[in-house]
Parts: C-alpha cells; structure tokens; sequence
DNA sequence: CTGAACGCGGACCGAAGAAGTCGGATATTG
DNA sequence: CAATATCCGACTTCTTCGGTCCGCGTTCAG
C-alpha cells in the first residue's frame, strides 16, 4: 500500500548510477545490473521503457548500451515512476472512466485527490542529480527547495 | 504502484460517514455498507481493525455498533491507514531489517525516505472532519493549512 | 430465557498484479 | 561472419489484495 515498485526502483537507480557516470558514452543494462545486484534481463526491459519514454536514448551492438537523454538535472523522479509503472493515482477509484458508477460513495476522493496532486508535486520537484548528489556527506543536508501546498 | 488499498478507501469513508452523523450513538456496519455499496462482511473486518486501534469504540449486542473514539478533528487520515495498511514505506527496502542485505544498492532509498516523511506529513495533516466538510459547496476551497517542506 | 442482532476473529479462496525468465529478432561493431 | 548489444513479446511464479464463510461471544428485547 503506497510504496512504489521494485521497477521503479530499479530504474531510479540505474538513472542515478548513470548520471554518476557520465564521462561514459554508454552502459549496457549489465554493467548497471552488475553495479546493484538487480537481474540483468529485468532491467533491460525498464531501461527499454525509460527509453521508449525518452528519458534514455540506446545505443545497439557491440559497446552499446545507455545514456541519459538530459542532464540528470532535467529528469524528475515523477517522470521515471510514470514511464515505468504508467500513471499513479492514491485513489482506486480513477474517477474520469466512470468508475464510481452510481454509487455516490466517492466523496472521499475528491480531497484525496488533492493529496496525490501534492505527491505528484513533490516527486516533481526531485531530479535524478538530487539522488546522485545527497549521499556521501551523511552530515550534510541540501536546504529545502520543495514547497509544497496543500489546500483541501 | 503508489495506491492505497480499497481497505483504507474503505475505512477513510467509513469514518468519514460516521462523523457525519454524530447524533447516532452507534452505526452498525451493515449500515455504513448500505450507505455506500461496499461488501458488509468485508467493512465489519476493517472496522474492528479501527476499533483495535482505538480510533473507534464498538458495541456488541443488538442496536450495537460502532462510533468515533475521538473527535471527527482528532483522527487524522495517516492513522486510519496506518491502521489498516500497516506501516507504510515509499521504498520497498524498507532500511532496518537488513532487507537490502551486502548490496550496497540503496543508495537511492536515503532520500526517498524523506519523501516519505513527506508524505506521511501530508497525511497526518489530513483529518476525517476534514473530509466530512470539504465536499458539500463545489466552489469553495479551505486554505491551505497543511504546508510541508522537503528537504533533501 | 430464548432468540435475534450485532461485534469478533480465524480460515479460506479466487483474481490480479508484480517479479522474474525465456526465446527469438534485429542492429552494430570488430 | 561472429560477438555483443538492444528490443520485444510470451510465459511462469509468487505475493497480495479483495472478498467470503463460518463459528463464537455479547447484548438486548420480548
């Protein structure tokens, strides 16, 4: 219940572990998939996503593999969990396809709603550079730059 | 990905139809499936998880039922998650139990965690009045109370 | 005191989605 | 050509969620 896949996991790593990395012209899923400990195949097929997404741009053959379409500074955490597991809402009820049907039950979502804007919002405002910079000084903390709103 | 259950859904309109009508002494939970069309046996389960929690009071025997332990302003919408979903971590590694074993692959997990944080804050802002009240005018939207800063 | 209405709680099952595997086609380079 | 890549769909396995069933304890009305 509201946790995010382990896909998407991987593909925030393999994001973060490129950007890391960005003297290299490409790197194949197994070199990533090597570096963590992930199986290789699975996260070939997310890498396909991302770049079907256009957030990687692929190179086949011999010494191919992957690059980041951007600077790790204009990819958001927002766009990798959309590529790879599609668009995310807190409610079940999707309203929009007349899932709720005749039951006015879904008074809950409308505020609810808001919430998962508020989460879009702050997934937004995360760029893959944040996640390859915020770790090795454990002291050190980037000041905030997210601000987010919430009005019911 | 990053939905919370029908059971939280569930529970967050149960507690909402309750402090809806605070005149009753108690709604059994056959009641509060009627009023919305969820399946009875199935919101009796989550209602005593809310009771064991003790953010309901229940009450066995004929005209029995169940009412708000607390204020309808005292019961935030974290709590009523937490109580049904368990705990809930953005990331699946959840850090502690040793779950991302040698890999020192959860570099990325640091900072979600602090989206995490995040979310849950927005959550605990959140209470049952609140949804209770925000629906009827469509125009009018509360102000935002809820401000929650990111810091990476 | 007896039975109906209710909460309690465990066992169970089907469906759905996530995680991961396999196999093959295509492209690129040495 | 051969090795190394990406690419892409089908498939199996595993877990969890949603939901049902049944039996028990409690309370209250007649």
């Amino acid at each position: 219940m509201l946790k995010l896949t382990k896909k998407a996991d991987y593909g925030l790593m393999a994001l973060k572990y490129l950007a890391e990395h960005p003297e290299t012209p490409a790197l194949s899923a197994k070199d990533v998939a090597d570096a963590y400990v992930i199986p290789a195949q699975l996260l070939a097929k997310i890498l396909q996503l991302l770049t079907k997404s256009g957030l990687l741009r692929s190179h086949a053959g011999m010494n191919g593999g992957y690059a980041l379409a951007r600077d790790a500074r204009q990819i958001s955490a927002y766009e990798v969990i959309h590529a790879i597991d599609g668009p995310f809402f807190i409610t079940s009820c999707t309203k929009g396809t007349k899932s709720c049907e005749l039951t006015p039950s879904c008074t809950i979502k409308e505020p609810l709603a808001r919430v998962n804007e508020t989460i879009a919002g702050v997934l937004k405002s995360i760029s893959i550079q944040d996640l390859a910079e915020s770790e090795p000084p454990p002291g050190r903390a980037r000041e905030a730059q997210a601000l987010v709103a919430l009005t019911l």
